[in-house]
DNA sequence: TCAAAAGTGTTTGGTTTACACCCATGA
DNA sequence: TCATGGGTGTAAACCAAACACTTTTGA
């Protein structure tokens, strides 16, 4: 087998093309996002990466993510692009490549760039963050830690939750970023956090129930405190049917 | 005032990038998407374009677009991005290129591109569809005419449709579709069409005056057969308000 | 034993659906 | 004059929002 040249070689990518992933997780009832923490900086960057020249944009962002996260097969889609003339200007990653004398670093990192936006979903209690070569941290936060990324992350970013928002009844949220078996209250959580507003619980699990995408388990959550609430798993069969028409309603 | 360079100079433009557009119009209660004709060939493809150097991706598209149709501030939005490697092997247009003599045109075009996809909206009546410097004929085409597109370019229509029957709740169809003064009927084919289905004729007119964002005006439409319907008008204000929350509702 | 979370059920009111009826027009 | 399309209205079915009561649990 022939091993894939080190990333430090620039020259086997796309010229003027890159990509930024948007990684969702969720945990401890917060919709956490995957950032790096650039090297020598206190500056903090959506993961992203660059294209082989013989390589799919969805290969790349895979490749990239599971370099990331440490997981195969991720539920990813393209949700927009950014391309703004100067938008990839003063990219403070420069100033790191400039340190650790990347071949061709400087000029490669002053082009323009056509950045495609890819968000993730993930399961939070099984993704590995780990950093990339121009970082020298890669963490989850919480929504509201993400507030001043570098370049214009924070625009991809907002972008990716506005998508997220729409697509809510279209795309398997549930599913990607739950683990196997979760609770009621649990999803409801999920749901709630995304669409950043309460639900009534009696109702939210009536209609989920009606969409017949679920298992009920035999087995409850123990543990926490008050009453052990069911488990549940998701009935994949009839959750991707489900999904081809919409999960209707406006919540 | 500089005059742009003409296109056949290829190096203003980002290497590896394109943009394809699926012009959307509508009359005769048809859906209409403009296409070129290759010249010299029975080929048909989806406008297109390249991104100079200085230039925004959304500048871009509405440049291509006015060259095709003559209209300015044309609705439109990145849907998708196409980017396989192989996509844009054995392009035909190379062999017009290489007819025509345009600079490093085979070279150009034998580059692996990353195609950025937009969706427009525009009134059918209004456009006036002229081809570019590659194509002989540039024409509206219906919906079922479009069968065999050159490279990817019916993927690439394919995904604009279903973008469209997504976003029929989010986005300004009618609006942007249709001519300033339209009838009642006019407006449910428009939804007929993009839906695929039929709607009630009655509760289709319950449910669009409920939303507040027509204007009833005191003229009908005559010459046609049949009832004189009457006109109507967006009243702009309240639809863009309304579509901040999605016309809620599942056709 | 009690506050807080979870399971289950019911009432109510609004919305959607499926219709019926009348009017206008050109062939 | 009549078939067809268009304007307006209504009853029934359905669904979603609001709310009550009981059960379980650890503090």
């Amino acid at each position: 087998m022939v091993r894939p040249k080190p990333d430090t070689d620039l020259l086997q990518f796309l010229k003027h093309v890159s990509l930024d992933c948007v990684v969702f997780g969720f945990h401890d009832n917060q919709l956490k996002i995957l950032l790096t923490r650039i090297k020598n900086t206190e500056l903090w960057a959506l993961p992203g990466g660059f294209v082989r020249k013989e390589e799919s944009l969805e290969s790349a962002a895979n490749r990239v993510l599971n370099e990331r996260t440490g997981l195969d097969n991720i539920f990813l889609k393209p949700f927009n692009v950014f391309g703004d003339p100067g938008r990839s200007e003063k990219n403070p990653i420069a100033n790191e490549i400039i340190i650790s004398g990347v071949n061709n670093g400087l000029e490669w990192f002053n082009q323009r760039f056509i950045s495609v936006g890819f968000y993730a979903l993930v399961d939070f209690s099984k993704a590995v963050p780990s950093p990339d070569i121009f970082s020298d941290l890669c963490i989850w936060k919480n929504l509201n830690e993400t507030s001043s990324l570098i370049l214009d992350h924070n625009k991809i970013l907002n972008s990716a939750l506005e998508t997220l928002r729409l697509q809510v009844n279209y795309q398997p949220l549930g599913y990607n970023l739950l683990p196997e078996k979760f609770t009621m209250p649990e999803l409801q959580n999920l749901y709630e956090t995304i669409l950043g507003k309460d639900l009534d619980r009696r109702n939210f699990q009536r209609r989920m129930l009606s969409f017949k995408i679920l298992n009920k388990l035999e087995e409850r959550k123990t543990g926490g405190a008050h009453k052990a609430p069911f488990l549940y798993e998701f009935n994949l069969q009839n959750y991707r049917q489900a999904l081809q028409n919409g999960l209707y309603g406006g919540w």
